[in-house]
DNA sequence: GTAGGGTTAG
């Protein structure tokens, strides 16, 4: 073959790279031949078959080697092979341990090289790629150096570019930065896609409002660039992360009056904004009219009923995803797993832990801190132990440290939470304590009656780690300081409180004053108490115990009296345990159970254990 | 004569 007519061989199958692109075989054939022929060293010839090349790679994204060692053989490659080089590694994986080449930081190598070595500029097609390398590896230095390439080439009203430059900056956690591009940007060159990166670099920001003041101003001002389903979905989110319902049932309407078709992922995200802000049934009329759900949409809503404290429902709803043959994934599981912790359902969590082993489902760091939380919770402190001591040091997070110090406090190992407390401020300050690491530490001092220690970490929270208490904060040391019988000093830390205390902050007092025997302070939190929640009977119930236990009898009659005539009504007391996976819930004077005469034989049998022993229970 | 962005939901 001559080199004239190889060289038509080559191109005429290279037009035809429809075929060429899944048939590695002919790729081969025209690769030799336009080597040997020389036509390799083509600039379109070169690029055209470097394209090829990754397109027949694209099915193994990451193993660029092929069309690196390709790359490397052209000797001068136009601004089209460096672009299709950018553009592979800009999407590749950051960690392929398999082959290094493999990242977007190749992408940034070869742009380097391309600038030193070949004095070449990238162009407005470049740019795209060079900032998602950049914004996925964090790089806003060398984003910033590019930025300022754009104005001297002259690309800053490139809608491309400057929309990848603003997601850039976002992606860096450059919010103003972002946001000052989008400013830049003409009204009349914006696009769709402008005003969403804004959006959303709002909500990787988690500056939810802004998001949504964005997304208003998008509905007001531009009518070139209508809102598409990403605008709705970035939206929706926003809604959902700070629970405004309102702007939420605003854009329900507006993608039902524009005829938005309800995929799994505007759905889920519907549901989501739903489930958030609490209105299961709106969560759970949506969740029932998207088609094809898949294991996001179902979390959404299992998430839903755990964030409204609906704990059964959302164990049930897992259980009936499981039913559909759907999969569950990690975030499934950590958050079907809190919801055992909170109800009790050790056994059930067990299950839920021992599926997860044996199907394989890869335990992430959410997993490992639900499954503490959740063993701590069912009174399981050495499984819980377990599972944060096989943790590495580097790998726990704030909530794997809170979650273990917390259940600690919870089963009564006090000393074990502090100590444990004091290793993680320690570790190096590779985490940060949070107001809830705190409240665990106060629980752990209340619940040991270390008032002296309680307040040391409550000065060391705000002074230390400038965190702001919360009304939890000050009910922990109200809680310490009544039941070490310091009363009056409690009376005095709650009138000294920045806050206004809440019923919890009085009960805790009625509770310690009544335990003491001052009921004079236990008639002053129960008015407290009615005055915050006066049709609520909490009050009532615990004054007449205080009275019962005083054996003042005409008082508790009168309190039980007034309850009447307010028509104050008593929920009964329930309590509820778990055997075999069953939940047993059970009622003050219930006579339900089936099996409650060996239920009441057994209690009558513990107690006279517990008399033999010396102590005189109180019934 | 080749090519470009926002991957958005738990």
């Amino acid at each position: 073959m001559t080199c004239n007519s190889a060289g038509r061989f080559c191109l005429s199958l290279i037009e035809n790279d429809r075929v060429v692109s899944k048939n590695s075989k002919h790729f081969n054939q025209i690769l030799s031949h336009s080597i040997a022929s020389g036509l390799f060293q083509d600039p379109f010839v070169s690029s055209k078959l470097l394209l090829l090349s990754l397109s027949l790679s694209h099915s193994n994204a990451n193993n660029l080697h092929f069309p690196h060692t390709l790359f490397s053989q052209i000797q001068n490659p136009n601004i089209f092979a460096w672009n299709f080089m950018f553009k592979a590694y800009s999407h590749s994986n950051t960690n392929t341990n398999t082959n290094t080449t493999s990242s977007p930081q190749q992408c940034i190598s070869l742009y380097n090289l391309m600038r030193r070595r070949f004095e070449l500029f990238p162009d407005r097609h470049s740019f795209p790629f060079l900032f998602k390398a950049c914004a996925r590896l964090s790089l806003s230095h060398k984003g910033q150096e590019l930025h300022s390439l754009t104005f001297k080439l002259g690309l800053q009203h490139d809608v491309f570019v400057q929309n990848a430059l603003l997601s850039m900056y976002s992606f860096c956690g450059l919010l103003h930065n972002a946001r000052q591009v989008f400013d830049e940007i003409p009204l009349s060159v914006r696009d769709v896609v402008s005003w969403n990166s804004m959006v959303s670099g709002c909500i990787q920001g988690r500056c939810y409002w802004d998001a949504l003041k964005v997304f208003d101003e998008m509905l007001k001002c531009d009518v070139n660039a209508r809102p598409d389903e990403v605008t709705l979905i970035n939206a929706l989110t926003a809604c959902a992360r700070i629970g405004f319902l309102d702007m939420g049932r605003k854009i329900h309407g507006l993608l039902v009056r524009n005829e938005f078709v309800l995929d799994v992922i505007l759905g889920s995200s519907l549901v989501d904004m739903y489930a958030k802000c609490g209105q299961m049934e709106n969560a759970r009329k949506v969740f029932d009219t998207i088609p094809d759900k898949n294991v996001v949409c179902w979390t959404c809503l299992i998430a839903g009923y755990a964030h409204s404290h609906l704990f059964k429902e959302s164990i049930e709803l897992f259980r009936e995803m499981q039913a559909r043959g759907v999969t569950a994934d990690a975030a499934t599981i950590a958050c079907v797993i809190s919801s055992c912790g909170h109800s009790g359902a050790l056994d059930q969590g067990r299950w839920v832990h021992t599926h997860c082993e044996r199907s394989g489902i890869h335990f992430n760091l959410s997993v490992k801190n639900a499954l503490i939380d959740m063993y701590s919770k069912c009174g399981d402190i050495q499984r819980a132990l377990k599972i944060f001591h096989a943790l590495n040091l580097t790998k726990r997070d704030v909530f794997s440290w809170t979650a273990m110090i917390t259940g600690l406090a919870m089963n009564g190992q006090s000393d074990e939470a502090l100590n444990l407390f004091s290793q993680m401020e320690m570790s190096g300050g590779i985490v940060r304590p949070n107001e809830v690491t705190f409240l665990g530490v106060l629980s752990a001092c209340s619940h040991a009656g270390l008032v002296d220690k309680g307040f040391h970490y409550f000065n060391h929270m705000t002074q230390s780690y400038n965190l702001k208490p919360r009304i939890e904060h000050y009910g922990c040391l109200v809680d310490l300081l009544g039941r070490a019988n310091l009363l009056a000093e409690a009376e005095r830390f709650i009138s000294a409180m920045p806050i206004q205390p809440d019923v919890v902050i009085w009960r805790s007092l009625l509770f310690a004053s009544g335990s003491h025997g001052n009921i004079e302070l236990a008639e002053f939190s129960a008015k407290r108490i009615e005055e915050l929640e006066p049709k609520k009977c909490g009050a009532h119930v615990l004054l007449s115990n205080v009275y019962a236990s005083a054996s003042r009898w005409s008082d508790v009659k009168n309190m039980w009296k007034s309850m009447s005539l307010q028509r104050i009504q008593k929920l009964p007391g329930c309590s509820f345990i778990e055997i075999d996976g069953v939940v047993h819930e059970f009622f003050v004077a219930d006579d339900l159970h089936c099996q409650m005469d060996s239920i009441y034989e057994t209690i009558i049998r513990i107690n006279k254990v517990i008399q033999a022993e010396g102590f005189d229970p109180e019934i």
